[in-house]
DNA sequence: TTGTAGGCGTTATCAT
DNA sequence: ATGATAACGCCTACAA
């Protein structure tokens, strides 16, 4: 049984089925103009027996709009992103819109092709997890498109695009200050964040907001306490398991070593504590341990950890409004509300054993 | 800055700037026919000046393909789908396809909503992760408008189409005497599979081939033992951790209750650790625990899980693979060389308490 | 090498 | 209410 190649039937072939004209027939289907109830019928059979199903990309070039809008995420492995999705697929499809998603799998230049590849799909809109605030141009490029963007998680204050992102500072800083107030006074701040080599200093420009956000909350816990945050222990780039092991290698290394880790999202949590564990490190015991984003895994570790819990989902939701707001003519576009974080100890953190 | 709803430059554009033909533009943007090195160049520049962009939905409109192949899984939030959709990306961009997404959050509705969504945008090729073989509509559908189709993780019988898939039970079958072998006898396995109440038979008919893969395995092994499967030990419909937790409740209130259980994938097995874990059981000394997938947690429990793990990146190369090949025109499509799961004993198995 | 004219499948406008 | 006819942006003969 070969496929046919058989060319799928146009309003065309509907009209000619049913002895009428195109126009009455495309009238039918479509859901403008007028027409007799004899004729709706009768062009209606005619279509499901022909199995007829409109060309989309050819009304897209009359209409100049696809009701579609486009996803692009870091990655999708990240279940941070996973649950954003599904808000804004949820919001979406009740204005009835479709949602496509591309992954660029933490690669930047991935990120450029997807805009790229949505952006010539003609998508309504846009809603990006932006890599990095240091190249922008393709971003730049769908406000030049005229198609309107929504950023997920992350602001860039140069573009004018709204941002539906977690206010997560004041949860950072309470879990910074629940770890000094244990007696902790070498805290670590592990990221994948690429920084192209630049370490840390007080100050410097951090590219991704979020985890701007996260330091400007830990910084201001330590501060609190007379504890100035250093290049040794807040460290970037940790982006896969070895690099990741290596990082902590050289913490334990130091001549004051962490004796507790804050870890910037659910995956390199996972490897830090694969890290941990491959040298017999023992949390909260060896080690105090405070991630950020409550992933399912997080309370079914013993010890189960404690966390920084984002409204992940809503998030999506607030992204997808903001979106569709736009798309239904607001201008200016309104900033979302900022969702807040909030801090859950569970029983990874206990004083330093030294 | 409002944004210029400015239509975005056309062919036709290009062409009067650079004072051609409409056809020449095109011929210098396009890769086909002869233009002469001048014409290009001015051509070029001004598409450049205009930010000119081609209409890929036009363009598809002449040429009958989109350069793109859709895909559809059950839920992204599992990492089974991300991992797989990564394979599915790299090797579909190496051929120059681009790859859309659409995510069903395991809502059989919205599976034919996402088939019908990616073939009204007339993608070249599908992959699909089937939520059962029962409602093969639409994927009957992709046959009949002549769309090449390759399943994800299951395949379907009476589909003309071939599947990537692994091939589980002689991991499965493993795993269970690794179980019986230390003495148990009321081993438990729990799904998430959707069967309308229908409960667990010999011979049943299980409308998800990767769960009835999973399944032979387990029977093979268990009757090795001369133990017969029960359906008060193999448990459908767990969806969501409430419903799991209750199935947890009914299997402890048994006469005899289990003393291991094989949860059928990595999100399951979350919501019946959880549920476990709630009720004070202890991994492994009162119940023993095998999971399907090797989830990046289920090393760093304690004690660190016992898994059968799926190569599941090469689960999505191999699709898309396959996709590609018919899509260069082979016919009849080549069905991939099933992969092999494997058997991952760590501590979470240990002989019955009683 | 270049331009003209027609077609892809829709929607939209205009008479009838 | 209906049917021609043009338009959308691109590709593809075909003729010049």
């Amino acid at each position: 049984m070969i496929p046919q190649k058989t060319r799928p039937a146009t309003i065309a072939d509907v009209a000619r089925r049913a002895g009428v004209s195109k126009s009455s027939a495309a009238r039918a289907l479509g859901s403008y103009g007028t027409v007799s109830a004899a004729a709706r019928e009768k062009v209606q059979a005619a279509a499901e027996e022909l199995g007829y199903r409109p060309n989309v990309l050819a009304r897209s070039i009359n209409t100049g709009e696809t009701k579609t809008i486009g996803v692009v995420v870091g990655d999708i492995e990240n279940d941070y992103f996973g649950l954003a999705t599904r808000g804004i697929s949820d919001i979406a499809k009740k204005a009835g819109y479709d949602v496509i998603l591309i992954n660029t799998s933490e690669n930047p230049e991935a990120e450029v092709d997807a805009v790229r590849i949505l952006l010539e799909k003609r998508v309504d809109g846009l809603i990006v997890a932006p890599a990095t605030a240091l190249v922008t141009d393709h971003l730049q490029d769908t406000h030049r498109a005229g198609v309107p963007l929504v950023l997920l998680d992350r602001q860039i204050e140069t573009l004018p695009a709204v941002s539906a992102s977690v206010h997560i500072a004041p949860a950072a800083k309470e879990a910074t200050s629940t770890l000094l107030a244990a007696g902790h006074r070498r805290i670590a701040f592990i990221s994948s964040l690429q920084t192209h080599g630049e370490t840390y200093r007080p100050g410097m420009r951090i590219p991704v907001s979020s985890v701007q956000d996260r330091l400007t909350g830990i910084v201001d816990g330590l501060q609190q306490y007379g504890v100035e945050p250093t290049k040794d222990l807040i460290r970037f780039n940790a982006l896969g398991e070895r690099v990741t092991a290596r990082i902590i290698d050289e913490l334990l290394a130091l001549e004051s070593p962490p004796t507790a880790i804050l870890a910037s999202d659910g995956l390199i949590a996972l490897d830090v504590l694969l890290a941990l564990q491959h040298r017999n490190l023992e949390i909260p015991k060896n080690m105090s341990f405070v991630m950020f984003d409550d992933a399912r895994w997080a309370q079914l570790m013993t010890p189960p950890l404690s966390v920084i819990a984002q409204p992940i989902y809503e998030v999506g939701v607030s992204a997808a409004t903001a979106l569709l707001q736009v798309l239904a003519g607001a201008y200016p576009a309104a900033s979302p509300a900022r969702l807040k974080a909030r801090f859950i100890n569970r029983k990874s953190i206990c004083p330093p054993s030294e």
